[in-house]
DNA sequence: CCAAAAGTGTTCAGGGTACACCCATGC
DNA sequence: GCATGGGTGTACCCTGAACACTTTTGG
């Protein structure tokens, strides 16, 4: 912050670079005094399908990297903040209205500013983590069909031991050893990597698992969320009674009931509960070291 | 990202803006067709006096906000990334040598790039997190004398049971109900706020608390470290065994004994520990709910 | 001898794990 | 009836909380 000024000190540290300085005013300031920074929005989006975790990606048409896939993304506006501009382009990538959209679990990850990061020009990239349910057909509805789902396993993102083996031991996962290998567009597998460990490992804290839930769903449905985002079967009856003790997890549907897959016994209905922080946390089991 | 092309659809997606925006080539793009964004670091730098956690600061000599406190920062210049600028921005307000700065903990935190956060033009800035031990004179060495250390309680920062009563019930903290008033500069308070909640958080499951202590420390001192950060005493003998069970938390330094306010047994010394992740995490007691 | 800080031992309750068992529905 | 998924009960283990106690230093 603190644009012209430096800090305090008053003797105006505007970096100098190489952009078009033209007069820096002692007491104002250039807006075109600075290299040009474009400053935009990648959003990793993810959905449970199939028994794992998917991604949403794009496939790039042009150079760099034609012929890769990326994750969506976009500019920020002028008028916009990042946050609006990563919901606004979640709206557009899944082909949700904007109320409809306004619902989904949309979370900063981090900033990727690299200087080379892009081929082309300084492009500061602020991420975001969206967690969707499993959409009918969640493409974009008109002409931009071209996002795709995609399961992570294919994409070479690592899961979490694995990195912590190629890396060294207990790191929180700030390397880059989570991306196998270069898949993605620019620096997206690392985005992706980061995203995905994030969802990971607050699953275990916050009732964010619900986000990726229809809004009525069965205990079972909630497993195996838990079960893909985890890669670990988990005990039912032991699961059961810690979601249930969890205050503001989950609440019951009163009188709602479903069948799962057209068999078995009718599932109790719930809604995802109010609170986002967990006490006592929901801890995956085993994790290289103790047993389960 | 995927500047000019927007994202796969070769629609060329560029913002329209306000901007300065000249001929958009369809298959170029024009690094000053977008409304200039600076890019700035913000540095939330923490440490443990006097039993609790204080802050540093800077104190504002020019409009807007002249006389306020502020977080200390700066541009991100054209070369560097925001990480590198954090931590060329810390070396310089610590007062420490760059190989000395190298060693301190940094943090990328979160960005902030609402429209209005700085009147003067559009600023984004990535916010970043540092932990220094109590150091004998952190402040800047030379002319720059103006970074002072403040306590956190001084400033209106509540803490989270306090924000957690005034928002809802157990959100997660990414509310702006974390700090009282409007004490600091610019969006510091809310900055500052996140940051030091994410450090109450993180002291739970990793090894950042070695942060805060010199490189040869006892665990009496450790406790004390945790006891600041979270506010809440500790049981000692319980403290002490957590610790010693947690893998690279610590290691002992084979023979060597300090005393620590010159009365009482010699404590045995420890340095940090490798591991970042805590297996089993150290909970802290109570909130709100459970006993202890 | 006393105060202060470090370090050890022991008891006890709550929570997590594992696993056995019963219920309801479709075919 | 049988397979499939939902739901309940229970025994055991182990961790974490509480607290009594010993040790080593300076005054």
């Amino acid at each position: 912050m603190v644009p012209p000024e430096g800090h305090g000190g008053g003797e105006g540290k505007v970096p100098e670079g190489h952009a078009r300085a033209e007069a820096r005013l002692p007491d104002g300031y250039d807006k075109y005094a600075f290299e040009p920074f474009a400053v935009a929005v990648d959003l990793a989006v993810f959905t449970v399908r199939g028994g794992e975790m998917q991604a949403l990606l794009i496939r790039r048409g042009q150079e760099p990297y034609a012929g890769r896939w990326a994750l969506p993304g976009g500019f920020v506006r002028p008028d916009e903040s990042a946050e609006t501009a990563a919901r606004r382009e979640l709206a557009e990538e899944t082909g949700l209205s904007g109320t409809a959209a306004a619902g989904l679990h949309l979370e900063q990850l981090r900033t990727y500013s690299e200087p080379g990061r892009d081929p082309r020009m300084r492009v500061v990239s602020v991420a975001y983590t969206a967690l969707v349910p499993d959409l009918p057909e969640p493409r974009g509805g008109g002409d931009a069909a071209h996002a795709q789902w995609l399961p992570l396993s294919g994409l070479g993102i690592r899961a979490e031991h694995e990195a912590v083996q190629a890396g060294r031991e207990g790191a929180v996962v700030d390397d880059r050893a989570l991306s196998r290998g270069t898949v993605l567009a620019f620096d997206h597998d690392r985005i992706l990597a980061h995203a995905r460990e994030r969802v990971r490992a607050k699953l275990e804290y916050t009732g964010l698992a619900t986000s990726f839930c229809p809004p009525e769903f069965t205990l079972g449905e909630l497993q195996q969320v838990y079960e893909a985002v985890w890669g670990t079967p988990l005990d039912r009856p032991n699961f059961r009674r810690k979601v249930l003790a969890t205050p503001g997890l989950v609440e019951p549907v009163p009188g709602a009931a479903r069948l799962t897959k057209g068999r078995g016994k009718p599932a109790a209905l719930y809604r995802a509960g109010g609170a986002a922080a967990l006490h006592p946390p929901l801890l995956r089991p085993s994790r290289e070291g103790r047993p389960a």
